[in-house]
DNA sequence: CAAATATATTTGATATATCAATTAAAAACA
DNA sequence: TGTTTTTAATTGATATATCAAATATATTTG
């Protein structure tokens, strides 16, 4: 059996393109704010909104798994971003808060972001986005429903 | 200034639907081909189709860097999907072929594949698809492009 | 309540990602 | 030709990905 080369096949293009999104978003977060990550940056964000949040929780919201998001929240820890404490009403579980200098940064982030989502998203209309994302859903669909 | 929450945007969804896939195919693929991971599988299809490719040429076709690239190399020929011997043209670069071990697998992974993307791609139109890659592509283009 | 089961997090092992520095060979150049 | 510059690949350091096993605490169940 015989397949086309992976260079024609449409994940290959997805990966491609949030590869690309990625590099250029954290050259350009590096360019305003020191020793961070684009995924450091994304949990700051959930932490922000839902301060709440386990580790595993933000794991799930990230797509990691919870071995990879407890070595990334030691560092930030270590960093001085987050730091951690007991949750007393579930002992296995830590309440994670944001530092004074973690605020420094969800401060700076935001404009360099809305400005990556622009330049990235140039030149694509609300109508394109949408269809995409009709797609991408099929396809996590697709790929999550058992069998 | 303040954003939407991460989950709101298009880029979360490239990210979520990529992992997904990946995930998927890896576990389809384990249940067919022992001890083989999605990328080293698409290595040795590009091998396949272009012998002469180099280690950095690899590289670039499944975005990974070049350091990244020795070592998982390394790793294959350790398994024996691979051998390395320095190319008399170019003593920098080495040729590398894909051993009767290598080619078994081959022989086991375009089945599995058509059938992943099958069914990741289930009720997917081929119009939806072109729409999609469109999009990408611009995304690309717009990551890529200086300044 | 005690034992069994489930859950959140950690740890270890191995692979991959990324950056910077290094090595060896090729190509360009003066 | 000898020197400089490029290029392909490697290495080291550190971070992340992934799986399996371990730990500590909660919950369920008999």
């Amino acid at each position: 059996m015989s397949i086309e080369i992976p260079t024609q096949v449409v994940f290959y293009k997805v990966e491609r393109a949030i590869k690309e999104y990625r590099k250029y978003a954290q050259k350009k977060i590096s360019e305003k704010v020191q020793d961070i990550t684009v995924d450091q940056g994304l949990i700051l964000l959930f932490l922000k909104h839902y301060p709440e949040l386990s580790q595993k929780e933000i794991a799930a919201l990230v797509f990691k798994d919870n071995a990879s998001m407890t070595r990334m929240i030691d560092l930030m820890v270590k960093k001085e971003y987050l730091v951690r404490s007991t949750n007393e009403e579930d002992r296995r579980r830590y309440n994670i808060e944001i530092t004074d200098k973690g605020k420094t940064v969800l401060e700076k982030l935001p404009p360099v972001i809305l400005e990556n989502r622009k330049k990235a998203l140039a030149g694509i209309s609300i109508d394109e986005i949408e269809q995409v994302e009709k797609v991408l859903d099929k396809i996590i669909i697709n790929c999550t429903t058992n069998q």
